[in-house]
DNA sequence: AAAACGTGGGC
DNA sequence: TGCCCAAGTTT
C-alpha cells in the first residue's frame, strides 16, 4: 500500500472538510495545549463551552501558573479525569519557572511536562511548531486499523508502535499538523466507530476493511474485565444552616474535589451500619443515622455505584479530617462554590 | 503491562 | 437498561 499517497489524500481532503473549531483559530501552543487536554476522552461538543470559560479565566500560561487548584477544579467540574486539571497547573508552573514561560518545541522536551504523553507531544510539536511528528489518537488507530485490516487488538503497546509506524509513512512532510488533524477529523466525521460513512471517504478505494465489506469489524479490541457494582452510603450532617463536607485527597478518584462523607457498604452490613462505621473511620465521631433522603445511580470508568444518602447528626464530639484533606461546615447556599463530582453535586443541589 | 481515572450521549 | 464510546496519561 502506498502510505505516502494516502497521507497526501488525507491532507488534501482536510483542506475542504476541516471542522471550524475555536482552538484552530491560532497556533498559540497554550491554546492548543488546553484544547488537547480537554479533548482527551471527551467529545468536541462537550469541550467547547468549557474551553471558552477557561480561556476567559486563564488566557495564558502566566495566569494559569498563578491559579489555585480549587479555582481550576471549579472550572473543570463536569469534564472528568480531574488529574488533567491538576496537571495543567503543575505544567504551567514548570514552564514559567524552568522554560521562561515558553513551551519547548520538541517531542522529547514536551513529554517531560506533567500530563503530556506521546499523543500530546506529537500534537503540539506538529500543530503549534510545524514539526514532522505524528499524533496518534483513538481516531488514528481506528482509521489505520481499517485501512490495513489490522487483525490484532489495538489496545496494546505493540499495536500502537506498529500503527504509529504506518502513520509515520503516511505523514506529509511540511504539513504534519494538518495531516494529524485530518486523520482525526476523518475518524470523527467519516470513519466513525458505528455506521461509518464510507461512501464519503476519500480513502475508500484503498481501505481493506471497506473493500472486504466489514469496516465496523475493525479495530479489534481486547475484551474488558467485568465492571463491579458497589453500594455506597453518604451522610448529610446538618447543624443549623450548615452542612459538613470533606475534600478528597489529591490523588485518586475525584482528587481535590469535595464530597459528603461516606463510603462503600461491606458484605453483611446494613446501610445505616455502614454509614456509622464510615463516619467513625473518616471523622472520628459516632453518627446517629436519621432518614434516607435520596439515592443515585452512577457509572464511573471502572465501576458502578448506587449511593444512598441519609441525614444524620453527631451527638457528641467534634469531627476531624482523619482520611480527607480537610473538612468544612458550609452554608447550603455556598455549596455551589466547592468543586464536586457528579453524584455529590446532585446531592448538594437537592439540598438547595 | 494492566488498571485506574469521569462524564454524557447514542443505541 | 446496560454497554460502548469520546483528540490519553500515569503508575
Amino acid at each position: 500500500m502506498n502510505f505516502s499517497q494516502i497521507g497526501w489524500l488525507l491532507t488534501q481532503w482536510y483542506q475542504s472538510h476541516s471542522r471550524d473549531l475555536p482552538w484552530r483559530a491560532s497556533k498559540d501552543p497554550y491554546r492548543i495545549w488546553i484544547s488537547e487536554v480537554m479533548l482527551q476522552q471527551t467529545r468536541v461538543e462537550t469541550v467547547i463551552p468549557y474551553y471558552a470559560r477557561w480561556m476567559a479565566a486563564f488566557p495564558d500560561l502566566e495566569s494559569l501558573s498563578k491559579a489555585g487548584e480549587q479555582e481550576v477544579l471549579q472550572l473543570w467540574e463536569g469534564l472528568g479525569y480531574y488529574s488533567r486539571a491538576r496537571n495543567l497547573v503543575k505544567a504551567a508552573c514548570v514552564l514559567m519557572a524552568e522554560y521562561q514561560g515558553k513551551f519547548p518545541d520538541t517531542v522529547r522536551e514536551l513529554k517531560k511536562l506533567p500530563g503530556v504523553g506521546e499523543y500530546m507531544a506529537g500534537a503540539l510539536a506538529s500543530i503549534a511548531y510545524g514539526r514532522d511528528e505524528i499524533a496518534l489518537d483513538g481516531n488514528g488507530l481506528r482509521v489505520i486499523a481499517r485501512l490495513v485490516e489490522y487483525s490484532a487488538p489495538i489496545n496494546t503497546q505493540i499495536s500502537k508502535q506498529e500503527i504509529g509506524g504506518i502513520m509515520r509513512q503516511m505523514l506529509t512532510p511540511g504539513s504534519a499538523g494538518d495531516f494529524n488533524q485530518a486523520i482525526m477529523d476523518l475518524g470523527s466525521l467519516i470513519c466513525t466507530p458505528k455506521n461509518p460513512l464510507c461512501a464519503n471517504c476519500p480513502l475508500h478505494s484503498k481501505c481493506r476493511a471497506f473493500l472486504q465489506g466489514k469496516p465496523e469489524a475493525y479495530p479489534i479490541k481486547a475484551r474488558k474485565t467485568p465492571i463491579p457494582h458497589y453500594v455506597v452510603v453518604a451522610a448529610v450532617i446538618r447543624v443549623g444552616n450548615k452542612v459538613l463536607i470533606d475534600k478528597r485527597k489529591a490523588d485518586g478518584l475525584l482528587g481535590g474535589l469535595w464530597e459528603f462523607p461516606g463510603g462503600k457498604v461491606e458484605a453483611g452490613e446494613d446501610l445505616p451500619g455502614a454509614l456509622k462505621r464510615e463516619i467513625l473511620e473518616e471523622l472520628g465521631v459516632s453518627l446517629i443515622v436519621e432518614d434516607e433522603i435520596g439515592h443515585y445511580k452512577h457509572a464511573y470508568t471502572h465501576y458502578r455505584v448506587t449511593v444512598h444518602v441519609f441525614t444524620g447528626r453527631i451527638p457528641q464530639g467534634e469531627p476531624r479530617a482523619l482520611e480527607a484533606d480537610e473538612i468544612r461546615w458550609v452554608e447550603i447556599s455556598e455549596l455551589e462554590g466547592f468543586p464536586m463530582g457528579k453524584v455529590d453535586r446532585l446531592i448538594s443541589r437537592a439540598l438547595a
